[in-house]
DNA sequence: CGCAAATATATAACATGTTATATAACGTTC
DNA sequence: GAACGTTATATAACATGTTATATATTTGCG
């Protein structure tokens, strides 16, 4: 077995261990959204959230909201838009601007997640690291622990919290 | 100015903002290491700490040190050979291994970075967030606004620490 | 021994982020 | 009101991660 450089290097490697920490729980949460059957990408979802937390919202203010550059975002709209779950308009008072919104589907898709997935998939995330408390290298060893310990799907049933029963 | 949901979902979106701290904190290390005149990417310099700290490795074993799958590491250690950091030749009882060692140039990069922009990078970091405790979502929230504060590279200097002065 | 299964690496195809730049619409100034 | 700078979005080119699969060894077994 070979050593983790990136967990033994802590402070100098953050940005990695951050980014890595971050896909790996993406792609779990992934396999909880897939598990209930609806066909989107867990990096998606967000758009739709702020869609329909603010309303209507521009690609640009899409992009700040979400907090990607608006070339990314101009593709994950293109992307809801191919998928029904999305209407732009041009704005009536500024034709450079496209006003994203919600379509009937992706309203549907909304509050069917904020009933179902979501609350599953925040309380794994919750399961998996709500009870942290420390510094930040420790908490992020601890969640790369208890993911490999028991992966986050395993955490999205009703049996209850984990946390106590796996590695510090 | 429109809401973060990535940070107002919390636990639901913790894996969009892992990635996305952890993607700005290596932008920021970039900029470090381009000050300092190094013409090596920040993601490159992992791999390059595996084989000092181990000495030689396979492919794999370069894959498991770092975290990532053997076609990313194959592909990055094909950029470091091309660099002229690294020399790859077959293990000698194993003709489907390849042994990645470092050449004289990688060593002096090596010690060179030790000496000089690992410890600024680390005290930056350490800087931005070493003294900070509690929830995990609170020490993200403040990571970013400390961030927006004061960027990385002006941590990496010798004047100090900054925490105090910024939010949270 | 000889062949099938396993293992190590390479390659292809794709996902999703970035920066740089093109294009179209708006706004300001003389 | 025409020209020029600014702003919003789209597109191109690239970076770097992934999964799936091909290829070349090695290992194990009848």
């Amino acid at each position: 077995m070979v050593e983790d450089v990136v967990r033994t290097l802590g402070f100098l490697c953050l940005g990695s261990r951050l980014r890595r920490i971050g896909e790996r729980l993406q792609a779990d949460t992934q396999q909880v959204i897939d598990e209930a059957g609806v066909g989107i990408q867990a990096g998606q979802y967000p758009f739709l959230a702020a869609i329909d937390r603010a309303g209507p919202l521009t690609i640009g203010e899409l992009a700040q909201a979400v907090g990607i550059t608006q070339p990314g975002a101009t593709r994950t709209i293109g992307q809801l838009l191919e998928l029904g779950f999305v209407d732009m308009q041009p704005a009536l008072d500024d034709q450079r601007r496209r006003l994203v919104s919600l379509s009937d589907k992706g309203q549907e898709l909304v509050d069917h997640s904020k009933a179902t997935i979501w609350p599953r998939v925040a309380a794994a995330v919750a399961d998996l690291c709500g009870d942290l408390d420390g510094p930040i290298l420790e908490q992020l060893a601890a969640i790369e622990d208890r993911l490999a310990a028991l992966p986050l799907i395993r955490r999205s049933t009703v049996t209850g919290p984990h946390a106590l029963s796996n590695a510090q």
